[in-house]
DNA sequence: ATTAAACATGAACAAATGTTCATGTAAATA
DNA sequence: TATTTACATGAACATTTGTTCATGTTTAAT
């Protein structure tokens, strides 16, 4: 099955070019350089430049919410459903930090019909986030903090991680990441 | 002085269409159309395409910069320093929305050597950040964290705020984001 | 009123870019 | 071995895009 390792060569390579220089920015004959073939060789790979920036997209976007619908049916207090929600976000970032960069970054990119769908989805994501958050606050759990707000600005903590895991060179320590995020969340910076 | 007035618009106009589709893919031909004028006279407004990103960028960067430097160089504790840190960034982004848009989302668009430029003075910006709650931790007043993954999990959680601005129709009252954004750092969510 | 500056147009162009097509070679399958 | 499938090339294309230029018109300063 070499057919497959060639493809997904050609994937991973366009796809840590397209996080450089951005989707609109990286040509096709960008990538044919980049793995040393001709332009029109790119079409034996992908149907069209947008197809393959949808395809990136949404199969990240689907695994993101696999993991969440998976924690959400779940019979788990709203505070360990977030905690495990924030360990299984921090999970698939380290796995696949390039096209987590690719859905915040440049989701922009997208066309009609599919960039609606996708702005639809993520909203869908944030709603759930925010109906445990919402949850955990009507049970105590959680302040009295104003949930949409807070919602917004949790995801936010966690979306600029994908840098860290294509930055740093050495591998970096899943389980503390996971303990320094869910503590600066749960608890803020502050002692005591 | 007319003159002023009708750039300004320019300036405005642009800054929006650039945000809605981003800097590549909004053509001068976008902008002329919307501001009703052929495609020749948008030079009568900005030498070239690349000149006017920059004067955005480097103009918003600027006013984050000089709120820090007045805030670092005064004698509060750690605590103080990073409290007011969050306050300026909030009304900075308040105020000027679209332009810290471009910050987070169009900076890639910069060329060598203005690209390196603008991120040396990001992590420049970071560093100083870093610095304070370095020295709250040795100080005892924040938690013996990850300094380094928490100035960038800070700085991330506040860097969504734009949206808020620029999506909500009423105006919000930044005293109580404020607070909010405060609370959660400093706090987190949970009760106690 | 005259001059100068600001604002506007239309035509043109060179470069870049996504895509197609006809064709060829290497590799896997039957 | 014969044949299909995967991978590759070179040439060409229609559009799009940033930019320039020569030339107007409107507005403000002298």
């Amino acid at each position: 099955m070499k057919g497959i390792t060639k493809k997904e060569k050609f994937l991973a390579t366009t796809l840590q070019l397209i996080h450089e220089k951005g989707f609109k920015a990286t040509t096709l004959r960008d990538i044919a350089q980049k793995l040393n073939f001709e332009v029109a060789n790119v079409y034996n790979y992908i149907d069209s430049k947008q197809a393959l920036l949808e395809a990136y997209l949404f199969d990240i976007s689907d695994e993101f919410h696999r993991a969440q619908d998976r924690i959400i049916s779940s019979t788990y207090s709203p505070r360990e459903k977030l905690r495990r929600m924030i360990a299984s976000y921090i999970q698939i970032t380290a796995k696949r930090p390039y096209e987590q960069a690719l859905l915040v970054n440049d989701w922009r990119n997208l066309k009609e019909p599919r960039r609606q769908e996708f702005v639809k989805r993520r909203k869908d994501y944030e709603d759930k986030l925010m109906a445990v958050l919402q949850e955990g606050v009507d049970q105590g759990q959680f302040r009295a903090l104003d949930v949409e707000l807070t919602t917004h600005t949790l995801l936010a903590s966690l979306r600029w991680l994908y840098k860290k895991h294509i930055e740093e060179a050495k591998a970096i320590n899943p389980v503390e990441i996971e303990k320094q995020l869910t503590d600066f969340i749960f608890s803020g910076i502050l002692k005591n």
